[in-house]
DNA sequence: TTAATTTCAGAACGATGCGTGAAAAAAATT
DNA sequence: AATTTTTTTCACGCATCGTTCTGAAATTAA
């Protein structure tokens, strides 16, 4: 028959998706590609159609990741305001901390692909139900008022998301995260019954 | 003595700035700059000294215009919660909102120059300031209690101001920018004496 | 009119980008 | 061992990138 891969394709496509969320698409060049994932030219192209093709799947292998951690965090039942607690008191930036793929992306949006673009954007939907859905329960359950627009509370609670990923490019202070969530969400929980 | 220049530098940067904010320094070719500012390549190095200093010329217009409005709406007197209100519900999305320059240079840290990336962020540290100095003017008139963590509360801002600068990418609706800005500052701004 | 200086116009340059192709190597089957 | 198929290796081609260069044009002064 033919020859072994001598690659892995999840190993590939972790170290790709790796450059991509530090360099972006533009940045991300083939022989710096070819380079970290050990992937030959040929391979590249045969398996993931081209840079397009990898970058799609590359950024596809980290929303899996990151949805899983909402899910995690999120999807926890009971569902309520502990969840969201949760979700943005475990938000941490490590020391090589560099922006955020999805955000990256977004910038990038004049030349990557109306697929990758789509995908993101769906992807930021997912995040924002799954806010909404831990709002909604606690409205059931009475912990925010019967008259709680949730819909609206979930979009502000993604633009803290999305503020805070922005908030890590250059020096984060994992305290001053910590206090500007405490305001974040002090503020929008304090309407009890 | 010599012949005259044929081109305006203000306006040059102005198409220059147009066209980074557009696509970011990456995505801005050589070839791109000369055909929308109609300068020649001669002109720009001479006059830039390249594609880097042309940038940076770019994005310090860009920031004098954006530290106007901040000026404009934070700098009026007196000094309050009311500055902070005007400011955010000033805020819209136009038509052709393409994203804000600020968090593409951000995203592009790998490849602007170091000069580029430390005047964006002293420039929201400026803003950060003035979000800061109308907090300070309200816990001093009553507005907001005397022990306010008004450092913090600025970042937060902050991080509500670029959030919705990345909630403004594809799409954005104006009403629930209201929505979100109401809920963000809603709630920051209930605590009175 | 000539000379000197600066800018314009556009080409050339070297480096680098992405994508393709051919020969060699590896693996299984006959 | 020969054949077939697939992958690896590495070179190549073309386009594009930012920078430099050269001749022409414009402007002023002598």
């Amino acid at each position: 028959m033919g020859r072994k891969k001598a690659y892995d394709r999840n190993e590939v496509l972790e170290r790709a998706m790796d450059l991509f969320w530090r360099v972006g698409y533009e940045g991300a060049h083939l022989s710096a590609l070819v380079e970290i994932t050990g992937l030959n030219r040929f391979s590249l192209y045969k398996e993931f159609g081209g840079k397009e093709g990898l970058f799609e799947e590359a950024l596809l292998c980290y929303l899996n990741g990151a949805r899983d951690s909402y899910q995690k965090l999120l999807g926890k039942q009971p569902l309520g305001l502990d969840n969201i607690r949760s979700y943005f008191h475990a938000l941490t930036y490590s020391p090589d901390y560099h922006g955020c793929f999805i955000i990256n992306t977004l910038s990038e949006k004049h030349v990557v692909t109306d697929t990758a673009f789509t995908l993101v954007k769906k992807f930021t939907e997912e995040a924002k139900d799954l806010f909404k859905a831990n709002l909604d329960a606690a409205v059931e359950v009475g912990q925010l008022k019967k008259k709680s627009d949730t819909k609206a509370m979930a979009e502000y609670l993604l633009t803290v998301d999305q503020g805070l990923s922005i908030y890590g490019i250059g020096d984060p202070d994992n305290q001053v995260k910590e206090q500007i969530v405490s305001i974040a969400l002090g503020q929008l929980f304090t309407e009890k019954l």
